[in-house]
RNA sequence: GCGCUCGUAGCUCAGCUGGAUAGAGCACAAGAUUUCUAAUCUUGCGGUCACAGGUUCGAAUCCUGUCGGGCGUGCCA
């Protein structure tokens, strides 16, 4: 537990001549927790004394103090490894773990991040690869704000573009047919398509889409009036999703909303004398930064601003409005050129606030072998190689609802059936999110993606169910439970990793790593589910009231580290299933 | 070509600010349930950590090079 590096550098740093914090660098953690809880290699020490490893461990531990939160300090080979105290393992561990707050902290205070996630282009339904973005996003605003920070999430809509001339095309062919045409966000898709057959047999529409889209451009009644439509619609069904991935947004501003700031920004780079003609076109120079050597272009050589632009302008605007600290951008690692060239271009516009932008690049999904093919295929809506999320999340719910039904062991959980096989399905796929650090491309499959055995989310869940079930049944009153009882192996493991939760918070939120929750999660419940299982010896509600009360009070505060990092990543932590 | 990134068990991945015998899940084989939820647990099988050099008391981890995959590389966003 890093909770306690600080006091094992403290006793350890006098006796070794060496300052606390560099010892407290070099401690660290034994490969089997029997060794000991935390270690010191004494292998730099050796030049320095003229003296084996060993012997030094061995002649170093005479002259320590064993004092709280140790019990023991022990030679074991070349290392110096402490023991924790029963008193600081439970203090650090159940403990803290059934107090308020629990993994919280106040790292963040009075600090503002700025978090832009999941954007999606509207007008069409989310497909899977939009779960990368929308979950990471949300699991790491849950995790700002845990750590104390003041969160404002952004969804980026992709909501202004050419496409939108090509649904005006569709929408008026089919009022001219006589139809009345649906403008729901699978009916969007439909008139898209319908676009493209439409197209095909009539080329000149390419050029009335292109039409439709100036005249909205130049804020036209009645192309404002569809667009409008189309777009709340979209949210509308966005939203649909969004509330069963438990994710939410405290602003849509999309890319329609820069439409009128984007001269400003531009001509405030003109203003910095950064901005210089190229190939009829103007762009920032960036040649002269460390890694970048494509300039940024800022217009078009037919004086229309680009998307660079535009990001320019968003970020300003978030600034302006927010004051953030850091500014967020939870985007797919296909664009890190762009956001490199971005955060370059407002470094040299003078904002010092500019190194509080990050780009929280993700890997890329693609489908596996049998989902499209023999082959391994990218993700095209035109070629229709395309899965939506949403039918993912009904496949999954229908799946979990068979294995529900199968297990049920009681009239409530089939009472509950609706309500469960939703948050075990969509936790399944949520957690499919989670299971590699996020720079890692994703190969779907539906093999995967169903997985609800092994390292998966119904496993958390399922493990969750269990320690809840315990609870009530135990019914025991733990309000003078002794601690002291919890001395096993088996025990002390678990505890030991309760006892990381609040390092593993930070970590992760540091790392801008929601992956390192779900590894955390698995660690713990394997912990608990392997002491669980060895009924000979840690049956948990036996005739030993005060060893119960103890065992209870271990089992809560695994349940409630559990239920906060499913609760950090948007899984629903089920009482039973 | 250049930039970013990945390469660890048959598959999917941890481990990477250097430390103890490289760990999980899936798959495969065998086992555990009269008692707190078997969506669980135990055991076994499985490794030239892509390759070659280097630095170091010590390298999966750091450096250099090579090979292989992915993404990007100015008027789409």
């Amino acid at each position: 537990m890093k909770h306690f590096y600080n006091a094992a550098a403290k006793i350890l740093a006098p006796a070794i001549d060496m300052e606390v914090a560099e010892v407290e660098g070099l401690l660290l953690l034994p490969p089997k927790p029997e060794m000991g809880d935390i270690g010191f290699p004494c292998f730099s020490l050796a030049k320095k004394l003229r003296n084996a490893p060993p012997k030094i461990a061995s002649e170093v531990i005479e002259k320590l103090e064993v004092t709280e939160p140790f019990s023991e300090i022990n030679p074991v080979g070349p290392y110096i490894n402490f023991v924790l105290s029963q008193k600081a393992l439970t203090e650090a561990s159940v403990s803290a773990a059934l107090k308020d707050n629990w993994g919280e902290s106040e790292e963040g205070k009075e600090k503002t991040v700025v978090i832009d996630y999941s954007s999606p282009n509207i007008a069409k339904p989310l497909g899977v690869h939009h779960i990368r973005s929308t979950m990471l996003g949300a699991a790491l605003s849950r995790l700002y704000k845990a750590t104390g920070w003041n969160v404002v999430t952004v969804n980026h809509l992709g909501d202004w573009g050419t496409n939108f001339g090509q649904l005006m095309v569709a929408y008026q062919a089919a009022v001219e047919a006589g139809e009345n045409p649906a403008t729901d966000i699978d009916s969007q898709l439909k008139l898209y398509v319908k676009y493209h057959d439409l197209k095909e047999a009539n080329p000149t529409l390419e050029d009335e889409a292109r039409n439709w889209f100036k005249k909205l451009e130049d804020k036209d009644e009645q192309a404002t009036r569809l667009w409008t439509i189309f777009r709340d619609e979209s949210i509308k069904g966005l939203e649909k999703l969004y509330t069963r991935l438990n994710v939410s947004f405290d602003h849509y501003t999309g890319e329609s909303f820069y439409n009128d700031k984007m001269e400003d920004t531009a001509n405030r780079i003109s203003e910095k004398g950064i901005l210089k003609e190229s190939q009829g076109a103007l762009v920032v120079d960036l040649e002269d930064s460390a890694d970048i050597k494509e300039p940024c272009l800022i217009r078009k050589s037919d004086g229309a601003t680009t998307y660079a632009t535009r990001d320019l302008s968003a970020a300003e605007y978030r600034f302006n409005e927010y004051h953030f600290t850091k500014s967020l951008y939870v985007v797919a690692n296909q664009q890190e050129l762009h956001f490199r060239q971005v955060f370059s271009v407002l470094d040299r516009m003078g904002y010092d606030w500019a190194k509080g932008c990050e780009h929280i690049k993700f890997g890329m999904l693609s489908f596996g072998a049998g989902v499209f093919g023999e082959e391994r295929t990218t993700g095209s809506t035109r070629k229709g190689n395309v899965i939506f999320l949403e039918d993912v999340l009904n496949k999954s719910v229908e799946k979990a609802r068979e294995i529900i039904s199968e297990n049920a062991r009681d009239e409530e959980v089939k009472a509950d059936i609706d309500k469960l096989s939703e948050a075990v399905g969509v936790g399944a796929i949520v957690f499919t999110e989670f299971m590699q650090r996020r720079n890692k491309d994703v190969v779907f499959t539906w093999d995967k993606a169903l997985n609800m055995q092994g390292e998966s989310g119904p496993y958390l869940q399922y493990t969750h169910a269990r320690l809840s079930s315990v609870i009530k049944k135990a019914g025991i009153d733990t309000t003078n439970s002794d601690l002291t009882k919890l001395t096993s192996r088996l025990e002390r493991n678990v505890m030991l990793k309760i006892g990381d939760f609040p390092t593993i918070v930070s970590v992760s939120t540091k790392e801008n790593e929601p992956s390192m929750i779900a590894e955390y999660l698995l660690d713990l419940c394997s912990e608990f589910n392997r002491m669980y299982a060895d009924k000979k010896n840690h049956q948990i509600i036996t005739d030993d009231k005060e060893l119960s009360a103890a065992r209870v009070q271990l089992v809560e505060a695994t349940r409630k580290t559990l239920a906060k990092g499913l609760d950090l990543l948007g899984l629903y932590a089920p009482q039973r299933m």
